[in-house]
DNA sequence: GTGTCGCCTGACGCCGCGTGAGGGTCAAGC
DNA sequence: GCTTGACCCTCACGCGGCGTCAGGCGACAC
């Protein structure tokens, strides 16, 4: 039977030799042998045992549930389903991220605002000369903003007050469809969210659903934005994301 | 202008007192503001600052990394794009790492209860005499799911051919039904969507609607399932996805 | 003999907080 | 005006999973 020194095992597992020390020291892996000098030898079964190790370790299992998993004699179907659900919550986890970071990459590509005063300023009541230069400096080159602006910019007093009208009205029937307990998904959320997409659709600029989607994550992600919401109904905010995913869903668009 | 105390603070965005403290300590997010008591004083540009330090503590980033980018201004989006590819990557190898359990749990299904042999074959005592060398040339310089191609060469193929018909059946319903211009949200797109998941739910392990779609959104996330649909028709991986969503919604299932 | 590895055992450091201890502050109710 | 209880403060230690020295011994080639 061959043994292996330390330095060996840990390039071909590609561990530290601090790693295989550490194991050591809290016992989850202690080398059977040792040599006249002191040198920890590893046979087979040990090799075997770290390789588990390290697969449970891939996990991000804490050491001493390994510990547990490999001691506790376990049925090995047991021991592979639990190693499963490990394995696909952690993915769940990581595609979540995986979103996260598109969405994150979306707004800094599309130069989307970094401070609430400007997503305010876009789609909030603000519109206000002062903060009209600065905005245009920042959302300027977006196609969006020039669109809102170029629309905008012949509206009436009578057309605000519509315009105003009709986002009341949106919000309203947000507040009443999570008042009245539907769910997100049911067909008066998904109804009111397409209507609020609708509102920005022929008020501002173009809006499909993708990029609704978008809007909702803002929404929850901006705190200017969830206050605005959840002024008007606590939870507003999320279930108003809730419901433009939905309707996004609805409408067969990514 | 209103100012928070801590508490609020951390109720409002989900974070401990203690991280306030901490990212205060370190200087990650050091409040505008003390009362006479001491108090931190949280104000609304404060709040917007934890609201991207909170993003990005949800990809991982480590705190200062999080201050260069909020402070620095340095380049977010290269910054992103790398943290996107190592979840990609990780993704992949957990994926790969699912599959083989997969198989090992069918094997331990469909035939007979676990042997020591079976264990062994999965996690691999790639070091019995005849493997030794070969294992140890591959493994000792390339990565883990390249150990686990190398391990899986040896399985059965007899537990594969009916399963792999199965599979050919439900990919072949989803292309008929995009080529013949079906949109995602047609019942014969979610009628595959549905056979999909069943297949994998009878076949591999429990699968509900709620993780079925993120299973659908790593088809088109993760670069390998990606090319397995794109194979068989170009978009189809997206058109996949799109069904299954469109099918979860159907179920109601969030 | 003499390098140059690789191995050994401490022991401290790091990150991102959790978890007290010990004590001040604030608003409400009596 | 005094108590109560929720909230706030500042230390300061602990933890997991190692990384990273430091100081010294063993193995092997020349």
């Amino acid at each position: 039977m061959t043994t292996w020194t330390v330095g060996r095992v840990a390039d071909v597992f590609g561990v530290t030799v601090r790693t295989l020390h550490h194991y050591d020291e809290v016992g989850l892996l202690i080398p059977s042998e040792r040599s006249r000098a002191g040198y920890r030898l590893y046979t087979d079964a040990d090799l075997a045992r770290l390789q588990q190790i390290v697969v449970y370790r891939r996990l991000e299992l804490p050491l001493d549930e390994i510990a547990a998993l490999l001691d506790g004699g376990e049925d090995a179907v047991d021991h592979l389903r639990r190693q499963r659900e490990t394995v696909l919550t952690r993915l769940g986890e990581l595609t979540e991220l995986v979103a996260a970071i598109d969405r994150a990459l979306e707004r800094e590509m599309n130069e989307q605002p970094a401070t609430p005063e400007e997503m305010k300023e876009l789609f909030g009541d603000g519109f206000s000369d002062e903060y009209e230069a600065e905005a245009q400096e920042r959302w300027g080159q977006t196609d969006a903003w020039k669109q809102s602006a170029a629309r905008t910019k012949r509206y009436t007093k009578a057309d605000w007050e519509a315009v105003k009208a009709e986002m009341e009205s949106v919000n309203t029937a947000l507040v009443m469809a999570k008042r009245a307990g539907l769910p997100p998904t049911s067909p008066e959320a998904m109804d009111a969210a397409e209507a609020h997409r609708r509102h920005i659709h022929d008020r501002f600029y173009e809006l499909d659903h993708a990029f609704h989607r978008r809007l909702a994550d803002m929404y929850v992600a901006d705190p200017r934005f969830t206050k605005t919401y959840e002024d008007l109904e606590a939870g507003l905010a999320a279930y108003v994301r809730d419901a433009i995913h939905a309707n996004a869903d609805r409408h067969g668009d990514a």
